[in-house]
This record gives C-alpha cells, structure tokens and sequence, in this order.
DNA sequence: GCTTCTCTCGTACGCTGTGCGAGGACTCGA
DNA sequence: TCGAGTCCTCGCACAGCGTACGAGAGAAGC
C-alpha cells in the first residue's frame, strides 16, 4: 500500500470541528443548557444522567468530570433558569409597578419551566443568579422606603406569592398536560366526581353551581387570580407603610423579645 | 376502545380500597401510617417501597395489592397529613382571625411534614381531606363577604402564601439538618461566602452588614416573616371589601405578563 | 523522547419501581 | 370432609437509576 497524503490524514480538515476524541467536547454551561432543556421538555422525571450524556453524544459518566452529582447539576439548572427573572431598577418605575414586575416575572419564569417547583424546598439559592436577583430586590425595597427585617420579610412576602402561586398552578395544570385534551375536557371530567362527593362539601357545591368554571380559560382565570392577590398584597404594604412602618420601633431586638 | 388514562377515573380517589376478606395483615391505612412515618423520619429521598415493606415487616412488593404505585401512595399520604390542619367554623371568630388560624395551621402542617412541598406542585390534591379543607374554607370566606371568583382568588392567596412560606423555610432548613450543628453556626459557615461575593451585590451587602442575623433564632425570624406578611394580606383584604369589592364591572382584568 | 495534566468512557455495584405468577390461608357450598 | 373460589403475600426478575473506579486517549511542557 503506497502511503496515503498525510495531510488528508492529519489535517485539520479532515477533523470534524468537535471530534469525539477531541480534548473539550464536553463543559459545563453545555450539560446545564441541554439539562434545562430535557427538563422543559420532559419534566424533573425525565432526565437521567444517562439521557443526558447521549443527548450530548457523551457517556454518562463524561458528565461527572464536570459536575459532582446529579444534584448540584439541578441546582447549577435551577440557578440557571432564575437569570431569566427580571427585577427593575428602582429608577424605572413606581414601586408599586416594580414590584409587580417582578412577582409578575418569577411567576412566569416558574410556570416556564415547572420543574423548578419541586427543586425549590430542597436547598437554599444562593446561586450567582438568585444572588443577583436578591440584590436587586433589596434595591427595590430599600428605595421603595423598606428597611430593616421588614425588608426582608417584604421580600419573602413577594417571594412565596409567586411560588405558591406557582406551586398550586403548576399542580392544577399537570392534570391538563395530558393527551392533547383542553382544559375545558377535563375539567368536564372532574365534574362526575365532584357531584358525585357534592353532598360531603356543601358549600364548595354550592359555590361550584353558583360559579361554573367550566367554560372558562383557566390560565386566564389564573393570571387574574394571581393579580387580585398581588393588588391586595401591594395595598397591604402601602397601608403599613404610610402607617409608620412597625406600630412600636423595635429597630434592633438585640435581645430575646417576645 | 381509547383506554387513555382518564384524569378522574383513573385516580386514587374513584376506586374503593380492596374488599375485606382473607387475613389482612395489611391494610390500606397502615401502609399510608407507615409511609408518613418513614417520610417525616428520613424524607422524600428516605422511601423506597423495600424499605416500608420491611419496616412493616412485609415483602416490598406486598404492598402493591392495597396500594397501584408509589406515586399513589404519596398521593394517599399527602391527603392523610392535609387532614391535620385546620380551618375555623365561621362562628368561631371574626373572619380575621379564622383566616389567619388557617394559614398558620397550613404553614405548620407543612413545616412538619416538609416532604409535602415536594409533591404538591405535582398533581392537584383532590383527596378527602383536601376536599375538607377547600369546603370548610369557602365557608368562611363567604361568610366573611367573598363572593364569585374573588372569594376563589382569596382562597388561593392564603395559600400560596403558606405554601411559598414553607417551601422557602424549609430550603433554608434543609441547610440547617446537617449533622447537629446550630443555624447560627451554619450562618456563621456561610458568612465568608457571603463576604467573598460581597462587592458583586452591594445593595444586598450592606443591608445585611446593618442587620446581622447570625445571632438570632431563624425560625422567629421566620414566624415572625409569615405573620408580617400574613398581616398585610389581611389588611389588603379588609380594605378591598370595605371598598365594595371589585372597583368596576371590569371589562379588562389585567392580562399583563412581563 | 518522556512525563503530566485534562478529559472521556466502559464496566460494575447496589439500589430503585414494579410485572408476574406461584402458593398460602381463609371462606363457602356440599 | 372435600374441593372450589377468593383474598392476600411474596420471591424472582427486569430494566433503569446514580455514580465509583480505573484505563486510556490526546494535548502540553520539559
């Protein structure tokens, strides 16, 4: 065999652009990306590191040089996707508006990827993103007149609406997610069962007849009922605070305080 | 014959447990007992189907003629807890009060059983005892003056507010379970993180140099965060039905999304 | 040339949920 | 007393999971 060109052999031509047995076929925002986006598309069940790896074209066990468990790749995917929530500059609008802005996001970025709901009781965030998103927060209500641990506790307050909101959305709509039924089809479903158990909960029968949701979008329903709870959440916050902020100054409970 | 899973038919709550007969070693209720203990013990990640076989002293696979799968035994368990909070009859107090009975019963529940945090984002919750609950709630908000969707849309902002609350306390104290250390001294372990990124969140750095929690008792702080929030919810409420209740007929809700 | 560092991956282990079918225990009718 | 039928338990097996380990490929530095 008459030896063949070298540089057909050798060359970087020859070399696709990342070749399988290249050094850097692999880092570590890739497997985050390709994680979040198994995760959109088939839920927190749905990913397995093995999935993962061949979604890569990678081994399984390639994905462990670059994360150190299936756990900490959730939480770098959690952190990810929280970047996309956006929280105003305090100079940008009123308060009010801002925080609205806000929840309005974090909710939306919940709903966007649900798998997050049932990763958020697990471990603190405290991710560069969710760091970033805190900062910017406390920015917000420090301008918007909070101070102190009402701050904080103003930003819990904003924080839970959001993913309990969320959390119980998320829930409803899982039981919609099947087989390309409408919402509307199931909830006809649910109706037997309801009437069925009717006379065991009379006043939710009684404000299920009075009120039928049947024909209605339940993301609309939804999206309402979220911003009817945020309005009176920001009236409430108004109202304490051109009240004075905390009834009595307790500025530093240095000691135990009851 | 489409046999799609049906939504109700399929689901826990349709089908009576098995007929009696035989010799019941075991039973229904035992197996949900035993799976909450093993849960409120180990956690979400603490059962496996072997292990609450032997911890009834029954093969692993015995419990699959009481119980389909594990999601409905969860399913099962996280009703059977939901019966431990509870909602005020209406006469009992003033709506205030029963309402913020409520939610701190529910915040409790949760923060006893924090494996429920996981689930509930996964299915709605249609059992017995969640039924129960939604009945008895509906009761008192229409007795306190919500009516239609709004007195829906109040019951869904308690809550959410509960639900938020705990899934992020209980993050924060999944940080703290590690093995017998204080919170003050993991507040004490995280300092120097927080200090390294300091600069890249000024805002956040400075609140937290002027309100140093290391010393104080998280879980008052928290207490005392829900009740805050709680409070204002409340209040917002209170001025939303003194004020008539919704504004104007209201053709255009709010569908803004950001 | 050699060594060293960086990265990939095949193999293997112990664990998971659960389908299947054998078989034990009990009740009932004769 | 004897089947027959029903209710319930459980051993086995399978596919899939997370991941520890160590071999080895390729690049970089001496």
């Amino acid at each position: 065999m008459p030896s063949k060109p070298d540089f057909v052999h050798g060359s970087v031509w020859m070399r696709p652009p990342r070749a399988r047995g290249g050094q850097p076929a692999l880092s570590r925002e890739q497997i985050v990306r390709a994680a979040i986006e198994l995760l959109d598309a088939e839920g927190a069940a749905g990913l397995s590191m093995r999935r993962l790896g061949s979604s890569l074209s990678a081994g399984a066990t390639s994905l462990y040089w670059h994360v150190a468990n299936k756990d900490e790749l959730l939480e770098l995917a959690l952190d990810e996707v929280l970047g996309e929530v956006y929280v105003p500059e305090p100079a940008d609008a009123p308060w009010r508006v801002s925080v609205t802005v806000f929840a309005n996001s974090l909710r939306a970025t919940l709903l966007r990827h649900p798998w997050m709901i049932g990763l958020l009781g697990n471990k603190p965030t405290l991710g560069p993103n969710a760091m970033r998103m805190g900062d910017r927060l406390v920015a917000l209500l420090t301008e918007a007149g909070f101070t102190g641990f009402a701050m904080s506790h103003v930003s819990s307050l904003l924080h839970a609406h959001a993913i309990g909101s969320a959390t119980i959305e998320a829930a409803i709509a899982a039981g919609f997610g099947r087989d390309n039924v409408t919402p509307s089809e199931v909830l006809r479903e649910i109706e037997p069962y309801l009437d069925k158990i009717g006379p065991e909960h009379p006043h939710y029968d009684q404000w299920r007849r009075a009120n039928p949701v049947t024909d209605l979008d339940p993301r609309q329903l939804w999206d309402e009922g979220f911003a009817f709870g945020l309005e009176r959440i920001v009236d409430g916050l108004e109202h304490w605070l051109v009240a004075g902020g905390p009834p009595t100054p307790a500025p530093h409970p240095a000691a135990d305080k009851t």
